[in-house]
DNA sequence: AACATAGGCAACCGCTCCGTT
DNA sequence: GAACGGAGCGGTTGCCTATGT
């Protein structure tokens, strides 16, 4: 099904974005609100892309955006829902109020896959390595690795990754399901107070229809859910169309969410029901 | 101080999904 | 059911900065 591209590339802005434009955007979607990417740049009087228009608002200019400083506990969060979920970063920034998909895709490739290795575990399947690598020192490759210009390094690092691991088939994964017609920040807050789409207020939220509920899922006329759906703002429980799926934004709630997801994660009985539902989503 | 290289991150690209016609 | 368009997602790239020699 081939399609004509997003957008003419004739004329338009690549590249990094002046605060001119970052000023038209924000503007622009204050008066109108987000959606119509494709349409937006001419309304807007931007001769960007629809979909670079999308990305900026989404990763920098949304209200509410953490920028850097990730704490210890995000990490840790961020290690333990990629375990579960893999490479679904919009899911797992979901989970993380402020952050977004880009920010956490990015961490996770320059910090965290390496620690990780450097800890003795496959920051692709969470399973122990033989031995723990070791810290690569800068430039420690120098002698072995003569590779001139950055890119080739890149594509051998990727040729050498390859090699050691089988290349694993492409699995196509069920997305979040999207109730929606008006898109969601995902920096933390979303609603559920019931599956038809009343949809409870909270300080700071956008005013929404919106339903999305990544880690529900509809089994045998019950509804289970994950994380972020019942009223504990966390885990499970079948037969809970009433949550409360308020992601806590503050510092001490981040806190909360996570000692109980470690909770969560203690008890054997839930431990299957995450491994389960993680199962789910892969099949 | 100058250069080379690695690290980090913003942005782009291509693909898929979903809703509409 | 097919075609199409809008939107979202994950992988990759390119540029700037930091650091080592």
């Amino acid at each position: 099904m081939g399609r004509a591209p997003c957008c003419s590339k004739v004329g338009l802005h690549r590249g990094p974005w002046t605060p001119r434009e970052d000023t038209l955007l924000t503007k622009y979607i204050q008066a109108h609100g987000e959606g119509h990417w494709r349409s937006l740049p001419k309304k807007a009087g931007l001769l960007r892309c629809g979909k670079s228009c999308r990305l900026r608002w989404m990763n920098y200019l949304r209200p509410n955006i953490k920028r850097g400083n990730i704490s210890p506990d995000e990490d840790d969060l961020i290690i333990r829902l990629h375990s579960l979920l893999g490479n679904r970063w919009s899911l797992i920034a979901g989970r993380l109020p402020g952050r977004t998909d880009n920010e956490i895709k990015n961490y996770w490739n320059t910090h965290l896959s390496k620690r990780l290795r450097c800890q003795g575990t496959d920051p692709h399947t969470h399973k122990k390595l033989m031995e723990p690598v070791q810290e690569l020192k800068r430039r420690n490759n120098k002698n072995n690795n003569n590779t001139t210009n950055r890119s080739s390094n890149r594509k051998q690092k990727n040729k050498s990754t390859a090699n050691v691991e089988p290349e694993k088939p492409k699995v196509h994964l069920p997305k979040p399901i999207r109730v929606t017609s008006f898109p969601l920040p995902r920096n933390g807050s979303f609603e559920c107070n019931t599956l038809s789409g009343s949809s409870g207020q909270e300080e700071g939220c956008f005013d929404s229809k919106v339903v999305d509920i990544p880690w529900c899922e509809f089994k045998d006329g019950k509804v289970s859910f994950l994380v972020g759906c019942d009223d504990q703002g966390l885990v499970s429980g079948s037969d809970n169309l009433e949550c409360q799926s308020h992601l806590p934004t503050g510092d001490n709630s981040l806190e909360k969410l996570y000692e109980e997801y470690l909770e969560l994660l203690k008890t054997e009985e839930n431990q299957v029901e995450l491994d389960s539902f993680a199962e789910s989503l892969l099949i």
